[in-house]
DNA sequence: TGACATAACAGACAAATGTCTGTTTTATGG
DNA sequence: CCATAAAACAGACATTTGTCTGTTATGTCA
């Protein structure tokens, strides 16, 4: 391969590293070789090490494809969830939309006790809920007044804000435009579905 | 190992697997023997190998660590964009808290187009974003009506919706406490920094 | 020009890893 | 009980991959 200026190539393997960790899997040296055109491992191997060096990549020794970014290590993994979507024989069960969707987050929780949603109302507006978000709801049968919630009403799931009056259950709208909902008073068939964790809105 | 009933084993490795996989490189053969105590690799093998046959894991075959989650090839890759936080010098520079904070995404956008940034002021509450929310920025100069947009209006990153009125750039807030910015007028250093294209808010 | 640093090359060895063939054990159904 | 299928085991071979030692280019600076 012909002379680069100090550094210069060294950033580009950089790039390129990183690019293949993102997509799924790091590079082997040899990988690296290739993508490059270097005659030798060693070449290949000199940059990562010197990579390494500079605390721009992390590295577990003797593994294979052992180049890490060095960010990962403290932040925490990243978990792939499930979108849900119809309601039906009231339970959520998963939107068969052709390309399954799946949405990435990061949180303190287990993987299996996130679900992801779109929001449909406009019933949460003043709590910054916009129709078309996407919530992340973790999975549990209680919640603390003031939480945000989904709760399965009749074969409905909404999103409300979680409230107790003399010992009732009551889900809050953020929007006037909204009553209550009291779950004992209207009959329907009521269950906790989670709590929501997160909000996104594409906004593209 | 003991003996457990036919798929029962599986289920756990492909758990094992996916976990793996989530969190920065896929196992090799062996790992998945170690992990489940296999005295012979063809165990974990055959449980991988049926895995793929069923559908649940891809794989690039003869390849180190080549199982896939096979979402991953439908879904758009997933990105790692800086978090970027004071305003110096007429320009953002990346926040240097302790651990520097990386958040993930998935857009169509190369990620170094990206930046996130912590929302600060209550000027877009209508809008459905709030104090503490992180919004995902695209960098360009030039923005649409009606686009939320990051700028830098003095030494302040402010976040807006962009307006033209009369051929001249119009910054609102949509908040009836706050009143629009008319750049050339108040006579302070502008510049558009980019489009808010994702919103993200956490609720724990 | 010559010392020096970095880049790139050559060739090789050893460990990690994917893969294969065949055997043994355990559960299930007729 | 026997046939069958799945699970698990044994042992081996070939490729991939990490690593090493030493050498040759190419640019920088005094």
């Amino acid at each position: 391969m012909a002379y680069t200026p100090p550094g210069k190539t060294r950033e580009k393997i950089y790039d390129f590293v990183r690019e293949r960790i993102l997509s799924g899997t790091p590079p082997t040296t040899r990988d690296v070789q290739r993508a490059f055109g270097f005659r030798a491992v060693q070449s290949a191997r000199q940059h990562l090490e010197k990579l390494v060096f500079e605390g721009k990549l992390a590295k577990v020794d003797g593994r294979s494809r052992g180049y890490r970014l060095p960010e990962f290590g403290k932040a925490r993994p990243p978990q792939l969830i499930a979108m849900l979507g119809r309601v039906q024989a009231g339970e959520l069960t998963e939107a068969m939309e052709d390309p399954p969707e799946y949405i990435m987050v990061q949180t303190r929780f287990d993987d299996d006790e996130l679900f992801a949603l779109a929001v449909e109302g406009e019933s949460m507006l003043h709590a910054g809920i916009l129709p078309g978000d996407i919530v992340i709801v973790r999975r549990q049968a209680t919640a603390s007044p003031g939480d945000i919630v989904v709760a399965l009403v009749g074969d409905e799931a909404t999103v409300k804000r979680y409230r107790e009056r003399d010992g009732r259950v009551e889900l809050h709208p953020e929007n006037e435009a909204f009553s209550p909902i009291i779950p004992r008073e209207d009959g329907a068939p009521f269950s906790l579905l989670g709590k929501v964790i997160e909000v996104r809105r594409s906004v593209e």
